[in-house]
DNA sequence: AATTTACGCAACCTTTTAGTTGCTTTTAAA
DNA sequence: TTTAAAAGCAACTAAAAGGTTGCGTAAATT
């Protein structure tokens, strides 16, 4: 489980892939393959690579159905990232704020 | 400053260079090139090169001394990130509000 | 039954990434 | 003043990323 955050960073790193996961939480129903590679100028088979990496991050869920392949999205992989910037959010306050935190921290590092 | 989220979102995305970024924010002093170095297995080049990602991300940033450059870190693009990661928020709850909050922004979107 | 649609697979190409090593320059220490 | 340390630069490599095209196959359509 947390040995996938490097996915889901990656997942998210591109922004082509930003863009398919933002289609399909907006979308009302699963978006098929053909469906979502409409919205891009390149080739199905780049978008379905593009698939592949969220799919791998558990960020995209896919059902068969028939010969067409319902994609949906998941944002609870994202969980991870919030955490994750979560911690840094103390110090991207005013530089005071930013010196308190670190005093504090050297106090938690000290007992 | 909006068009660098990309380079903020590969600068992270990276696992050396997230580790990287946690060193200095938790360092007390600035440190140079050889000290971030010194954490790592791989060579000062290869740091080097992954601090420059950081830099160009504005999530390091250096100040000349002498022979040596030393590093800080600037937490606050990773707000950008947080923004992004905010909107999705509302789609890690429970199934429920997910259906809530999907209908309301078919709402928004006729309104 | 023939054709179209939706898709996967595989091969290929180009660029980027992540790393290396060797060498030079500047600055500091002996 | 010789030597050592800190770092940049450049060339190189291997692997991954991002994309393409061609082809095969299964499922719908006509």
């Amino acid at each position: 489980m947390s040995r996938n955050i490097n996915k889901i960073f990656k997942a998210i790193a591109d922004p082509t892939r930003r863009e398919i996961f933002h289609i399909l939480v907006l979308a009302s129903t699963a978006l098929s393959i053909s469906q979502i590679s409409d919205h891009f100028s390149m080739s199905r088979q780049a978008v379905t690579k593009h698939i592949k990496y969220l799919e791998g991050a558990g960020l995209v869920e896919i059902k068969d159905v028939g010969r067409e392949r319902f994609c949906h999205a998941n944002a609870i992989p994202l969980k991870e990232i919030n955490d994750w910037v979560a911690f840094y959010e103390k110090f991207w306050d005013d530089k005071l704020s930013r010196l308190v935190n670190h005093l504090q921290q050297k106090a938690d590092q000290k007992s």
